[in-house]
DNA sequence: ATGCATTTGAAAGAGAGGAACACAAACTCC
DNA sequence: GGAGTTTGTGTTCCTCTCTTTCAAATGCAT
C-alpha cells in the first residue's frame, strides 16, 4: 500500500506511452498513414517517425507505400501492424467446445481449431492435455514460435486472474481446480498465461472488435446453460479484487425461486438460463441447444406455449438488466451467446420491463443489442487479454531486425 | 471518438504527472517528508527538490523543519499541504439538511454549516438560494476568495455530473430540475461545479479519508428514508455513462414486492429502507429517524417484534449485497447512513444470507462493515470532487509567491 | 508545366529527470 | 563528548525525448 514506486515518471515513461498509444492504435484500427497518428496522438510528424522507426526495427510494424486516396499533397506512408511480427495463443474452454487459435498483432486470427467437448465433467488434467494438443496442432502449423508473446486462457467458470485457480465451474464439474497450474505444466510455455472469465473475454472482444466498438461502458450477457457476464466500466474490463466480478448469473433476482446451481436460490441464471425457457415451454430443462433451437421454430410457427416460455424469459431478463442498468449506467447491452438467437422473440417483454423497473435516467441512454460476434467471442477476447502487456508497453517486445539500427543511433 | 489528442505524452507531461503524483500524496496522507515522497514516487531526490520548489513558490504546499523521528541520518525536511493554499466549497443537499463547507488541500475543514431541512418538498430555487447564503457565510469567515479551486455538491437524488441536472430526487419531490444552472446562477462562481450523487461521495470520502483507505474495491450503502450505493472500482468511483450508476437502491430484488417511489416494484430500498423497517415492526413507516431509535431501543431490550424486524431487514440487505457482491467482487462493503446505526443488529442474519447467496470465491474476500465516518461524509466526498482538477494537474494553480522565483531560473 | 497542399527528413533547441559529488546533520558507539 | 556511520541536501553535468524549424519531395488541380 505504502511506497510503491509506479508514482513518477521519467522520459523513458514518455517513450514508453506514446509507443504504447502507437501500437494500440495500429492494433485496434488496423493500418494507419503517418499523418492520421499524428493526428491522433497529437505528437509531431518528428516524433512519430522516431518512433515508427523503431516499432519497424523492432518488428513490431511494417511500413508500406502511401495509399493515395485522392486528396492533395504529398501522401503519407501506411503503417501496418504486422501479423506476425508479434502473436499470441488464445485458448477457451466454453461449455461444450474447446478452441485454440493464434492470433497476430492488429487482430487477424491466423488459425484456428475447435473441438467438441462431451457432455458431462471432464478433468482439469484431460482438459490442460486437450488444449495443450490443439495449441501445439496450431502453432505447428505457423512456425511463429519465436513471435510468441503470451497466452490468454477464457474459461466458463469462475476462475482467479492471478493464477488460474477454477473456484467454480458448473459446467465442467469443477471446483477449486488448479486449471492455471496444470496448463502452465502441459504447456510448458515461456510466456505469460493469463486467465478470464468467458463472458469477461466475450465483453472485451466485442468492446475491442465487436459491436461496442469505442464505448465506455458495456454489459454483455452471456446465456448459455449458466449466463455469465463481462462489464465494461470506463473502458476497461470490471474484474474486482479477484477476477470473480461480473458474475451476473448470479444475482438474486426471485428470492423465493428455484435453487441454482451455485448453491443459492433464484439467481437471475435459473430464470434466464437455458433450462427455465425449455422448462417454461414444456420441455426437460436439459434439452440443450438442439432443444432450444426447437422452442425458436415452435414460436416461429406461432405456437403460443413458445412464445409465452419467451415472453417470461424476456420479463426476467428485463429484470436482471434493470437492476444492471441502475447499478453501472451503460451505454449498451448486448446480448450474447445463447441470448442472441432469442433476441427478437423477447426483445419487447425485456424492453416493457426495463421501463417498468429501470430508473429513467439511465433507462434513456441504455441500448440493448444483440451481440455483434458470434460463438468465438471468448477466444478473441482471450487474444486481446493476452495482448495487453504488449499494448501497454510495446518497447520490452521490440526484436531487433539487424544491427544497423544500434550503429545509425550510434 | 476519432482523432482525441490526449494520447501523446510530452516532457511537461512528466512534469505534471509528477507534480500530480506529490501533490495527491501530501493531500491524501498529509505532511510527508521529502525522503517519503522519493520513496513513494520513485524519483530522485532532485527532482523531488525541484518539483516541491515549484510547487512551495506556488503556495501549494510548505516546508517546515524536520520531524526528528530518532531514526539517524540526517532529518529530511517536512512537506506540507497548505490548506489555504488551495480550497473547495462543498456543499451537500442531503434528505433533511443543507450543508456548506470550506476545505483546504489535505482535506482539512476549515469552516462549516449544516441547517435542517424542513420535510416536504422545497424548490429548486430555495435550496439554491439557501446554499448559496450559507455558502457566503463561511466564505465571508475565512477570507480564501483567492485560494478557491473548485466547488462540489453533493445531491441526494440522481444527478447527471456534466451539469447538475437532477433527473429524480424522490425526497425533495424533484424531476428533471436544472439544479446545476441555478446554482450556478446564484453562487455566480468563477471556478467550476462539480455535481454527484450523496451516496458516491460518501462512498468517495471513505475511499479517501475513511475506513476504506487504500481499498480499490468498495461498495458503501447510503441508507435513510432511500438507499443509494456509492461503487469504487479499482480505486475509481464508478459513474457509468452519465453519473447515473451505483443507484442500487433500485435493483429489483422482490419482483413480487411493494411499489417503490421510483415507479418500479419491489426495489431493494422498499425492502431495507427505513420505512420497511417501521413497518416491519409495526409502527406507520413515515415515523423518521426518531421512531427507527425508537426500534433500536427495543430490541436493545429484546422486544422480539423489534428484533424480528431488524433480522429481516438484515435479511434483505444480505440478499441485495450477495448480488452485488457477485457483481463487483468487491474487498470491502461500507454500510453508512442510518445502516451504521442498525448494522450490529442486522449483523448475523445478513452474513447468513451472504453465505448461502453470494459465490464463495468473492464471499471469502469481501468485509462487510459499517462505515467509519459519520453523516458529514457526504460533505467530504464533495470537497474531493472539487479537488480532483488540481491533483491531476497542480501546474494549472500554481500561483507565483513572488517575482524571485523567475529570476531564480532565468 | 506551374502552383498549391501536404508530408518527409534532418539538425538544432528546449524541457525534464538521472547520476555523481561534496557537504551537512543527526544518531550510535566508545 | 568526540569519532564514525548513516542519511539527506544542494549542485553540476549528462541523457533522453519531444518540439521547432527549414529545405526537399510528392501528388493533385489548373
Amino acid at each position: 500500500m505504502i511506497g510503491r514506486e509506479d508514482l513518477g515518471h521519467r522520459s523513458e515513461t514518455v517513450r514508453r506511452a506514446n509507443l504504447s498509444a502507437i501500437v494500440r492504435q495500429l492494433h485496434l484500427n488496423g493500418a494507419l498513414s503517418r499523418s492520421e497518428l499524428v493526428a491522433r496522438t497529437g505528437l509531431t510528424r518528428s516524433a512519430i517517425r522516431a518512433l515508427i522507426g523503431e516499432l519497424v526495427d523492432g518488428q513490431l510494424v511494417t511500413e508500406g507505400p502511401a495509399a493515395l486516396d485522392g486528396s492533395p499533397g504529398r501522401p503519407s506512408s501506411l503503417v501496418c501492424p504486422d501479423p506476425r511480427g508479434a502473436v499470441v495463443l488464445a485458448l477457451e474452454i466454453a461449455v461444450d467446445s474447446l478452441a485454440a487459435a493464434i492470433v497476430g498483432l492488429g487482430g487477424e486470427v491466423l488459425d484456428m481449431v475447435r473441438v467438441d467437448l462431451q457432455p458431462g465433467h471432464s478433468s482439469v488434467d484431460d482438459i490442460a492435455t486437450a488444449l495443450a494438443g490443439m495449441a501445439s496442432t496450431v502453432q505447428g502449423r505457423l512456425d511463429v514460435d519465436d513471435a510468441l508473446i503470451g497466452i490468454g486462457v477464457a474459461v466458463v467458470g469462475v476462475v482467479r486472474r492471478s493464477d488460474g485457480l477454477v473456484s467454480m465451474a458448473p459446467n465442467l464439474g469443477w471446483r477449486d481446480e488448479p486449471l492455471g497450474d496444470r496448463l502452465a505444466q502441459v504447456l510448458g510455455a515461456a510466456v505469460p498465461i493469463a486467465f478470464a472469465n468467458e463472458a469477461d473475454m466475450g465483453a472485451l472482444a466485442e468492446v475491442r472488435r465487436g459491436g461496442a466498438r469505442g464505448a465506455d461502458n458495456v454489459v454483455l450477457i452471456w446465456g448459455s446453460v449458466g449466463v455469465g457476464g463481462g462489464l465494461i466500466v470506463d473502458g476497461r474490463p470490471l474484474t474486482g479484487v479477484a477476477g470473480y466480478g461480473g458474475e451476473v448469473g448470479h444475482i438474486p433476482v426471485n428470492p423465493d425461486g428455484l435453487p441454482c446451481r451455485c448453491g443459492s436460490v433464484g439467481c437471475w441464471e435459473t430464470e434466464i438460463g437455458i433450462g427455465a425457457l425449455l422448462r417454461r415451454a414444456g420441455r426437460p430443462p436439459e434439452g440443450g441447444p438442439e432443444a432450444v433451437g426447437a422452442v425458436l421454430r415452435e414460436a416461429e410457427s406461432g405456437s403460443p406455449l413458445a412464445l409465452a416460455a419467451l415472453a417470461e424469459t424476456g420479463r426476467w431478463l428485463g429484470i436482471g438488466l434493470a437492476g444492471l442498468i441502475n447499478i453501472l449506467n451503460p451505454r449498451l447491452i448486448l446480448l450474447g451467446g445463447r441470448l442472441r438467437s432469442i433476441y427478437p422473440f423477447v426483445r419487447s417483454s425485456l424492453e416493457a420491463e426495463l421501463d417498468r423497473r429501470a430508473l429513467r435516467a439511465s433507462r434513456g441512454l441504455v441500448r440493448v443489442v444483440p451481440a455483434a460476434l458470434g460463438i468465438d467471442s471468448p477466444l478473441l477476447g482471450a487474444a486481446e487479454l493476452a495482448f495487453e502487456p504488449l499494448l501497454t508497453d510495446p518497447a520490452a517486445w521490440l526484436r531487433p531486425r539487424s544491427a544497423t539500427a544500434e550503429l545509425a543511433t550510434a
